[in-house]
DNA sequence: GAATAATGTTAGAGACAACTAACATTATAT
DNA sequence: ATATAATGTTAGTTGTCTCTAACATTATTC
């Protein structure tokens, strides 16, 4: 039973979850400074997250995530992951660019289209066997606005 | 120069701009319905988007966009339109969630990403010609969990 | 044309999420 | 150990977006 929260808490829980996996303490300043935001809408925000049972924060103290909080940073970070992937190694975004979007995309996209979207990635990009080469195809198609005759023939050889 | 929204007011302007391709008239009822809200915050909302010149609406009368509305709905219903048929027609996501989805996200990706997306849709379905085959592919492999040679092979055949 | 229904607006309140200014606490440095 | 710096909190404000309740206007119907 993982808990509905607002886009902006997602990002609390998210930037937590990461600086955790970066330092041994998490600590307000660099919550806000991940966030871009100021200090005393982290304190804000960490107090309607502890009251959910989300985080661990006593005035002055570390910041923690409890079971729960790890549980619901895991399934965001998750989808991020999936988005940028999709975006930077699929669509070709530069990694910049892929991270902004996932960031915002993240917090509005259902499970249901989530998960399909990781197995999609997941099936470009293991395609037939290592490298993908109809993404070539692809990129051509971008930079030269249409097919190239001859990755599509190379694409054919490889799944003989 | 087309003026920056909130995901809200975008709301708004795409309703309008619907319900203005079904109906002749459009009226706060309408956009009310359409989009869950109650009337209230409705005329809230032609009020500031009136004062930033998107929409033409006087006390009680008829609701229109004006040039500039009009621009602005066009390109976030190309958004919308752009994400539905890429989770439909390529991930296939049921028609009703990936038009929730398209709703949300519309608001989120950057212009980029969305460009590139569209063209990603575009080079898929066009695929070689006419039908795109290795869709039936990623479709086995969602529903299987593994690739099916079969479609593989077949794809080959057409591309020769 | 007056009563009723449908439609739309105003006023006021509340949730969310950010900010600044001022103050409190903790850590560092001399 | 005290002054200074860094860190964190509280209080109060703002802006966005919604809601309800009450009122105003317009349309319909008898």
């Amino acid at each position: 039973m993982v808990s509905e929260q607002t886009a902006s808490m997602e990002d609390y829980l998210e930037a937590i979850a990461k600086l955790r996996e970066e330092k041994t303490e998490v600590r307000v300043t660099q919550i806000s400074e991940r966030l871009g935001v100021k200090k005393p809408s982290v304190t804000a925000a960490l107090y309607r997250l502890s009251e959910e049972g989300l985080v661990k924060h006593r005035r002055y103290g570390l910041v923690e995530l409890t079971r729960e909080g790890r549980e619901v940073a895991r399934e965001i970070m998750h989808r991020h992951e999936v988005l940028f992937r999709f975006l930077s190694e699929i669509l070709g975004i530069d990694r910049d660019t892929a991270e902004v979007d996932a960031c915002k995309v993240e917090h509005s996209l259902s499970r249901t289209s989530l998960e399909r979207l990781a197995k999609f990635v997941e099936f470009v990009i293991t395609c037939p066997k290592g490298e993908p080469i109809w993404q070539k195809g692809f990129q051509y198609y971008v930079e030269h606005g249409e097919r190239d005759r001859e990755i599509l023939a190379k694409c054919l050889e490889d799944n003989g």
